[in-house]
DNA sequence: TTGCAAATGTGAGGATAATTCATATTTTTA
DNA sequence: TAAAAATATGAATTATCCTCACATTTGCAA
């Protein structure tokens, strides 16, 4: 349709690192970059945005952003980065003090309630997440921080189950952390009305498996 | 790293649509065209598939490929297109004669074990899925076969449970469909070990929810 | 059979966007 | 304050997708 050079890159390796902005003028201009980044991805997807435009919309130099970034995938993971280490903390937190089914109940609900509000009203973050399973190091950084999450779940659920099967418990947790990152990206992608249906869908089957009937 | 570029293709749209192959000829070389990028998916994925290489393992020119396909992600779609027919006609079958709870746990469970063998051993369905989400064609692709398959199921549990409201169980459908995909998306990016317990997890939690404790 | 229109085939070249690199400037260090 | 390190720049290079003007083959009616 349009005279479009659609290229793709072209490997699944990590580029070559780059050296890490030491004075306070580059950690500036480094914040730019990624500003620009999340701006242009929020308004029209990482796909469609530009290594230039990033540059020109930072007020930097082309030449700048590769000082800092190997390539145009590490600002995408440098962003999504960013995104896990706050949602974890937040997960984290929530589930600390949890000590008891009714508790744990509580919790969960929320925590959902919170996540898929975020991919409501967070276009970077959906975008990024959606583009995840094309870019291997976006991919292991996902698979990371879901068993990460996972892992707050089974701390959980071993203090309330003591005698199950602590593998048990893991496959459990991590499934059913993927399963509700799924089952959001899904809930997103059709209308709102049957989004939530799933979204609360998801909600019961997990907190049945979590707490029981 | 390596002097690469890494355009993206820009736009979301479908691009214009290209005559179908009428004459012997023709179809026989579009059926290469395909096979030619099924194979070069299968050893690198879909993202290092180079238009020019598909050409000429295919035998043809690059303005033959053009010809047939607007563009790259139309080869993409048609391989997946292939795939969806032909796993819906299995699943339909699978299911049909469904008429009790028992014999949907036979048919669900084995389904399962079917749709997982095939992720393992068709790397070239789980490249195209695992870049479904940054296609919109292939996403509406994926969604309307998901709605599909759930729709088998749906139909199976509303002869099971006749009173149940038919909303919640065609929601329900969807929702375990969708997480079963996500489950063996996930379980096949980790070890075989674990893999094959998060989809025994997986099979477990969907049966209590489709035909209860 | 012949001749013409439709279908198909071809590959050099246009277009776009990622990435590099030689060089210039600024900051830090000694 | 001079040398070294860090940072900045953008024109040029590269890689790929895709188009297009023109060549060839096929189907079919006269």
């Amino acid at each position: 349709m349009e005279g479009t050079a659609a290229p793709g890159s072209r490997n699944e390796q990590a580029a070559s690192p780059r050296r890490a902005p030491s004075q306070q003028r580059s950690r500036e201009r480094v914040e730019r970059m990624l500003a620009a980044a999340s701006a242009l991805i929020a308004e029209q997807g990482s796909d469609a945005m530009r290594m230039g435009e990033v540059a020109e919309r930072a007020g930097v130099s082309i030449g700048s952003l590769y000082q800092f970034f190997p390539d145009k995938r590490a600002i995408i993971w440098a962003l999504a980065e960013r995104y896990t280490a706050e949602s974890q903390a937040c997960i984290a937190a929530a589930l600390a003090e949890v000590n008891d089914a009714e508790g744990l109940r509580r919790a969960f609900s929320e925590l959902v309630d919170i996540y898929y509000g975020m991919f409501l009203a967070e276009p970077v973050m959906r975008d990024i997440w959606s583009g995840t399973q094309a870019d291997k190091a976006l991919r292991e950084l996902e698979l990371a921080d879901s068993r990460a999450n996972a892992e707050f779940l089974t701390a959980v659920l071993k203090r309330l189950r003591p005698s199950a099967d602590p593998e048990a418990l893991e496959t459990t947790a991590f499934l059913i952390w993927q399963m509700g990152e799924a089952a959001m990206r899904l809930a997103i992608s059709v209308g709102r009305q049957e989004g939530d249906r799933l979204v609360a869908a998801y909600k019961r089957m997990a907190l049945r498996e979590l707490v029981g009937e």
